[in-house]
RNA sequence: GCCCCCGUAGCUCAGAAGGAUAGAGCGGCGGUUUCCUAAACCGCAGGCCAGAGGUUCGAAUCCUCUCGGGGGCACCA
């Protein structure tokens, strides 16, 4: 994914560098320190508290310290305005650099953003995961849309990421589908029926039961039940525009050597052991768990636990740097386990991540939908997509954190106007290319702008921002939060949509006219990756 | 009983490696269009950051406790 030519090294990234190098040559050591977006544009464009930090290591005035540092970073020709206020360092960045920024984006638009953060590393995505039992549900939706834009962002920020999905097909609960089509089958045949106590009540069931009739299928129905859901949920991701780079059977992990092999790595470090009943256990509280858990039953038989972790252990056998999964909400217990298990099979827990998406709750007209998954009474991933469409259902859950429980207005996402999000940064990017358009019309292009001519405050603004859009996607990268990327945007089309009201973009001075196209394309080409990463399209015309 | 998440404007949520006057959207009220997309813009109102202690130069942010909401505590997955 880096390619030398096209990502430039960020412009931050070059100001930490001559911070480090100022802290050696002038006190000889190293502290941690951040560079960061000023809270307030009035500030500068970025912030350190590196004087704070070296307050403490040499008992001296903040103050001091920053005016000793800005003297030295005032060589540094990308910055202006240098400034210590209360401490903290400030700096704006000069307009040459952020004319040059506009330039980059000019030559190649849709590399802008990237970067080379991560140098590489090699990433396993884990999300969705979900049984094929039954049809794709609403978290469902919010972990393929938290996990699939966190996949393209870590992507353009130089991670190797392989997405992937691992497909319970085996196991009791396949057991209790396959019954339940048996059941369905015999009811559909007039034949007496005993449908089982806790079985899948769905309609679905139904359909497949007619589908095996039809087809005189005669071998295993819960095998073709697992076929017949597994793409019908591929299907709803596809629409969903999510598509997974790996699916991993868990009939074959249990097929192939990893469970062996798992037992055989606990047992060589003294982690299992056997119970009277014949249970066996391993011993997760060595690492932190509040209890030991089964690996197999006192009957014989695997937990889900054991394959899980075998599946964990095929993932280590793959090279990744790093694992993460997205679990849902009912799973948070089940991550210190999971934690223990890989930390017994030698991998580094620092480098695997667990986010849990929460809960939905779905609001229509100011009320929860009421779900009941026993009656077969649910809302999914398809009525989601086919009630507010997948740009919609997929920004508004990356709105937030992935870690808070969320309400989905659904009226909302269904409006189109400012009170959407959606559409008003969407509008943002149909805006700038109608604009465009119209302005070729007149013989003007953003190719002749010159950025020095670019001088009204919300033009800085603006430039500003879009500097900004590499440093976000980095951010991203490194928290796992993709809302932030929405939020930016959310921002980055508010700025543009109040400066295309207050100043006229084509006019009759054609320098100044090209300028502002130069920033108008800046901005559209940020909007378009921007959204495309999350999964968004950016349309043309609205 | 134990564990996890959460409690910030009327509503939905940002802000959490301690830092500069606490932010946004929606909703409410009032304005803007002979002019490049009004699916837009501008203005106003709205807060004891659940509460109480503590840590220090400084706390929405860290620690302890209390209250309130949600979820999890299986030889289910």
């Amino acid at each position: 994914m880096y390619h030398d030519g096209a990502i430039m090294r960020l412009l931050r990234e070059r100001i930490e560098e001559e911070l480090t190098n100022i802290l050696g040559k002038k006190y000889g050591i190293r502290v941690d320190f951040f560079l960061e977006e000023s809270k307030d544009e009035s500030f500068g464009d970025y912030t350190t508290n590196l004087p704070f930090k070296l307050a403490k290591e040499l008992k001296k005035d903040p103050s001091e310290i920053g005016e000793e540092i800005a003297s030295d970073l005032r060589e540094f020709t990308a910055l202006e305005n240098i400034s210590i206020k209360k401490g903290f360092l400030n700096f704006r960045v000069s307009l040459r650099s952020l004319n040059e920024i506009l330039g980059e984006i000019l030559a190649s638009p849709e590399d802008f953003g990237k970067s080379n953060l991560g140098k590489g590393t090699k990433v396993n995505l884990e999300f969705v995961s979900a049984n094929p039992t039954g049809p794709l549900v609403i978290v469902n939706a919010r972990a393929a849309a938290v996990g699939d834009s966190l996949k393209k962002i870590m992507n353009f920020c130089g991670f190797f990421v392989e997405s992937e999905f691992y497909v319970n097909d085996a196991g009791t609960q396949i057991e209790k589908l396959r019954r339940s089509v048996e059941a369905r089958i015999m009811e559909l045949q007039g034949l007496k029926s005993d449908f089982p106590e806790d079985g899948y009540q769905g309609e679905y069931v139904y359909d497949i039961a007619k589908k095996i009739i039809e087809d005189n299928f005669n071998g295993d129905p819960g095998q073709f039940a697992v076929d017949y859901i597994h793409q019908w949920q591929k299907s709803t991701l596809e629409r969903y525009r999510v598509k997974f780079d790996n699916f991993v059977f868990e009939s074959w992990i249990r097929k192939s050597e990893y469970p062996e092999k798992t037992k055989k790595t606990l047992e060589s470090h003294g982690l299992l052991y056997k119970e009277e009943n014949g249970a066996l256990l391993f011993k997760s509280t060595v690492f932190g768990d509040d209890k030991d858990r089964v690996l197999i039953r006192s009957n014989g038989e695997p937990t889900y636990f054991f394959f899980d972790l075998a599946y964990h252990l095929y993932k280590m056998d793959r090279k990744y740097n790093v694992l993460v999964d997205i679990w849902g909400p009912d799973h948070h217990g089940y991550i210190p386990r999971m934690k223990a298990g890989l930390e017994a099979l030698g991998f580094d827990t620092e480098n695997f991540k667990v986010l849990v998406a929460q809960q939905v709750n779905l609001i229509r007209d100011h009320e929860k939908v009421k779900m009941s998954k026993r009656k077969g009474e649910i809302y999914s991933m398809d009525d989601l997509i086919e009630e507010v469409g997948s740009d919609a259902a997929r920004f508004f859950f990356l709105t937030r954190t992935v870690n808070s429980h969320l309400d989905f207005d659904l009226a909302l996402a269904k409006t189109i106007g400012v009170q959407n999000p959606v559409y008003y940064i969407q509008y943002s990017h149909a805006r700038i290319a109608s604009l465009l358009d119209f302005a070729k019309e007149k013989g003007y292009s953003p190719e002749g702008g010159k950025g020095s001519l670019l001088t009204e405050p919300e033009e800085r603004s603006l430039m500003r921002k879009i500097m900004l859009f590499p440093d976000t996607l980095q951010s991203v990268s490194r928290t796992l939060e993709p809302h932030l990327l929405a939020r930016y945007l959310l921002e980055l089309a508010e700025l543009y949509h109040s400066y295309y009201q207050k100043v006229r973009i084509v006019t009759e001075d054609k320098e100044r006219s090209n300028a502002r196209l130069l920033l108008s394309f800046g901005v559209k080409s940020v909007v378009k990756n921007g959204l495309n990463l999350l999964g968004v399209q950016a349309p043309e015309r609205m």
